[in-house]
DNA sequence: ATTATCTATAGATCTATAGATAATGC
DNA sequence: ATTATCTATAGATCTATAGATAATGC
């Protein structure tokens, strides 16, 4: 692997190394996720975030053209290995294909340093600068929807599966003590094949579940 | 229903009323609501939302003591509901008493005038003035996993059905189209209870011994 | 007199740019 | 000469407070 560590090129930096053998940018993208996650992203000013690089806060200019184009890479850079490797599952049987990607996408937002996830919800993605990232999530919600089907309400089933997965976000972020990952990528799969079981107007199905008749609520 | 429409004490506002039935409080909150689910807590300025309610940003203090518990009263006002719902199901069977709390809570996610769960989600309730929900909000996760029992990890398939149904403010969020509050309400629900169904590992017959009802043919 | 607004502003930010400087590379 | 930092700062905010004012209520 290439050494891209502290380059002794360029006038020294005021404070410590935050990673010693990472390139400026890649220190500035760790400390950033960490703070976006943390605070929010509007929340967060360049200054804080050049103080946990060890640099000032105008130097960060010199990596990036602005604020937004340090998210802009953090929230692309998360998305990517789910939709690549989603796109290497197009030929696999529907069922099979969608536990591996269970598997997969909860294994990324649980080993990923820090909870990067917490960045898709945060409300600036709506703007503009975000639009690439906007698609290439929805391009992963259409990997899940192609994955989901010969049930009755497939769209609606595909997009709660993307949303049960991305429910470890919220469990990595409330949860004091969080089971081991291999427990929760094998737990949402599984839960995952079981939420788009056929309903009860499907052929008989060999395990006796799905299908059954509790009283209609309405809310308040 | 008693009338707090428009007081005509005080001196007139230099904009029209934007809620001209409400308080200048409830005003105050729906306006702070859609903008805080837009644009995020820390990106939305004081003085934006007292121009959407048509009165001076200096005006909203003599309502709310600072911006921080004008977002705290729409947290625990949101999560409150299905709260105290949730409380009214203490004694209803496990199984039946979750379907209704899902159909409940996601009713109430979806039919809120603006989409304030978002604001779950928002960094800033990480912070000290956001206590009292966080705990209301435990609250109502540790009510999800009483009603789900006798499965192979209960704890962790509470928090996913909790996640599944806090998935449909992502979906209100992120789809142009959304489906009707009832079929949502319905098919998640529905979702739910598979989720948490014994995988089949189980023991063949065990599943009459949760009281759920046996299979019954569902019109198509 | 009380209420609900208004105007004005202090003081604390915050982002991004301009230009200087301290290293190494050639 | 090039690189990666630094210092200094402009200009645009933003929150919250102080005190004035224009209504109604008594």
């Amino acid at each position: 692997m290439q050494n891209v560590s502290a380059p002794s090129v360029g006038r020294p930096r005021s404070g410590a190394r935050r990673l010693p053998s990472a390139s400026a940018r890649d220190e500035i993208l760790d400390a950033a996720a960490e703070l976006f996650a943390q605070r929010g992203y509007a929340a967060t000013s360049t200054r804080l975030i050049a103080e946990r690089v060890g640099i000032r806060q105008a130097s960060l200019y010199y990596h990036f053209a602005n604020k937004e184009q340090i998210l802009a890479e953090l929230l692309e850079a998360t998305v990517r290995p789910s939709l690549e490797y989603a796109a290497t599952l197009a030929d696999a049987e529907p069922v099979e294909a969608l536990h591996a990607l269970v598997v997969f996408d909860v294994g990324v937002l649980l080993d990923t340093r820090w909870n990067v996830g917490i960045l898709y919800a945060l409300p600036e993605i709506a703007t503009a600068p975000f639009a690439r990232f906007r698609e290439e999530r929805q391009r992963l919600r259409y990997a899940y929807r192609k994955l989901v089907v010969k049930c009755d309400h497939p769209e609606i089933l595909a997009d709660l599966v993307f949303g049960l997965v991305e429910s470890v976000i919220g469990m990595r972020r409330d949860l004091d003590a969080l089971p081991g990952t291999e427990i929760l990528q094998q737990t949402v799969a599984a839960a995952a094949l079981r939420l788009i079981d056929r309903t009860p107007s499907g052929p008989p199905s060999s395990r006796n579940l799905s299908g059954r008749k509790v009283r209609e609520e309405q809310h308040r």
